[in-house]
DNA sequence: CTGAAAGCGCTTACAG
DNA sequence: CTGAAAGCGCTTACAG
């Protein structure tokens, strides 16, 4: 394995100077520059991590991050990556901060960026909203040296470093799969989603529909209802929708408002008569209901992986990455929960 | 946070007496030890990691393997595994070595084991079988002062340090879930088990049986086969089956033979009376049964991850653990896949 | 624009 | 049994 003296040696020049040219920092005679990444290329160098492992602590990099985690239990095995994530890095000398938001609102995002614009982080880590303001002050970052990339959920035209989280195209498909394989003669679904102008919930309806055509399942689309993410729309929605039309043998529930949803079917509907319920995620709610046999099946990305592989993602990306090559992004795959795999 | 150098100012010693006194080396003045370990305790020192990292390099730690892989392809992505961990630390300077052997006969093993003893490894890293003499093997493995561990098959009285695969018994429960949600009035099911002298295959079943008890799932276990996990004597004993029982509705492949088996249900069935039919794992064969609604669902224990922890888990222990404190086993997750979710 | 030097924290061969 | 010193490979503040 060459290293960096041997490239130095060979170069005719100090170790500095091979490590500015390599990592592309400024000053470095252009001549030089090439001549050293040529050598580097033939010695078919890489950079040790050991060693910039131990270089970088007296950095002391510092990322931030963006979740609307308040009164949304989803972000708990989130935040619980996150952390561990940094507890397995912080010997390396990282350091993090989460500003927390309550739900999706433009104006309560715009104020936390702000903040944390403030915070002079090396790269932030945003669960936020797929808005044009958005995306430009994403952009600004960036500008700044400060690298941005997405959980959850993405603002692909920012031009953010990756990605990491659902694809939910694919969470669709999944739920489609299981309606399949349970194979009832007729489904007469009722989609509950969160709101009809977010993207991932549409395009969780599309590959939901795409798979069942594809499977020649046979379901008829009952109706469908926005939840806005609220238990208590949730609950109302359902129940009209119960009453107005008793075919529905079959929920499906895209977004959040499952638990109060939930209630309105045990209220409206007699046991043996309960439709089968499917949902995504897995929160304390959602679980229980999973257990008693409400749920049928719920289709679940790993939260707790969104939190760890974004921070390790971008933390490899600041200490390891010398080109500016983009990371990949992450996808988190579609996992079926039944009550005997929690 | 703490270092080395900050506990030998302390307690007036130098570093590398510190060092030595911390990881339990030879010839420390046990007072003076006690001492260091007292003051580190009282800083909460813990090792950083890119300093033992930069450090370690220099000692080239070597890690072999035992693999009965030939003709085995549920190994493929194991070795996946191993080589992406050992890619991801070799600028730390591991090095592997794999030795491959053909299915679980015990010489083979034994001659496999005998050359790794002479390789000179830090630690060895095992998918072998139960049994009494490899027991007393791994026994001598680790007084001599290398690490050993399983993977995939545990040897738990050999006192290896951690075991990483399946949780037998859960996997079993798993695919008592799966025909609990399918939730066909009768289930009238072949299980073809690959030996019912091997252990892991009988937790399988007895995860099986007791969560169909559990959830009050209507079956009849028609018979119970071997297919002694060749396709071969999986085809003649699922065709001798088919023949025997019309009644079987279900077959439930608890371990190879799956290829063989689907071969018989095909040839000895109409489309429309075909049986559900499960098993584990993924391998070529498999997938493309999957792909074309031969087989229902599948359970998988991630090999990549089997292959991919193994490896750090036994670099992170030779590298970072100080003290003798075992690290815990790691339990790979059953994971359901359909065709949509591969 | 470039070099010499110090430093990140741990480990170990060597000398005593 | 212990210390002084060199070393793992990369980064950067400083001097020129």
């Amino acid at each position: 394995m060459a290293t960096i003296k041997d490239i130095a040696n060979k170069a005719g020049v100090s170790r500095g100077t091979v490590d500015r040219a390599l990592n592309n920092r400024a000053g470095v005679n252009p001549e030089i520059a090439k001549k050293i990444k040529k050598i580097a290329q033939e010695l078919n160098y890489t950079k040790n991590k050991a060693g910039s492992l131990l270089a970088i602590k007296k950095k002391n990099i510092k990322i931030g991050c963006l979740l609307p985690d308040i009164g949304n239990h989803f972000f708990d095995r989130v935040k619980i990556g996150i952390k561990s994530a940094t507890k397995e890095f912080q010997d390396y000398g990282l350091s993090i901060h989460i500003e927390h938001v309550q739900g999706f609102q433009l104006d309560c995002h715009m104020r936390a960026l702000e903040k944390l614009e403030k915070g002079s982080y090396d790269a932030l880590l945003l669960t936020t909203i797929n808005t044009k303001v958005i995306e430009n002050k994403i952009k600004t970052f960036q500008k700044k040296g400060i690298a941005v990339a997405c959980i959850n959920t993405d603002v692909p035209n920012s031009n953010r470093l990756f990605y990491v989280g659902p694809d939910y195209y694919k969470s669709g498909v999944a739920t489609a799969g299981l309606i399949r394989l349970i194979n009832k003669p007729s489904n007469n679904i009722l989609i509950v989603t969160g709101s009809l102008s977010v993207k991932g919930h549409n395009d969780r309806i599309k590959g939901f529909i795409d798979t069942l055509n594809k499977n020649k399942t046979n379901y008829n689309i009952i109706d469908i209802v926005e939840s806005n993410d609220s238990e208590k729309v949730g609950y109302s929605v359902v129940e009209s929708a119960l009453k107005k039309y008793d075919s529905i043998n079959t929920v499906y529930f895209v977004a959040a408002g499952v638990e109060g949803g939930c209630k309105a079917i045990i209220d409206n509907t007699l046991v043996k008569n309960r439709p089968k319920i499917f949902c995504y995620d897995l929160v304390p709610a959602t679980l229980s209901l999973l257990e008693k046999g409400i749920i049928e099946s719920t289709v679940i990305h790993n939260a707790y992986d969104q939190g760890y592989k974004a921070i390790e993602l971008m933390f490899n990306n600041l200490v390891f990455n010398n080109d500016s090559t983009k990371p990949k992004d992450y996808i988190i795959k579609p996992e079926i929960h039944i009550k005997e795999i929690i």
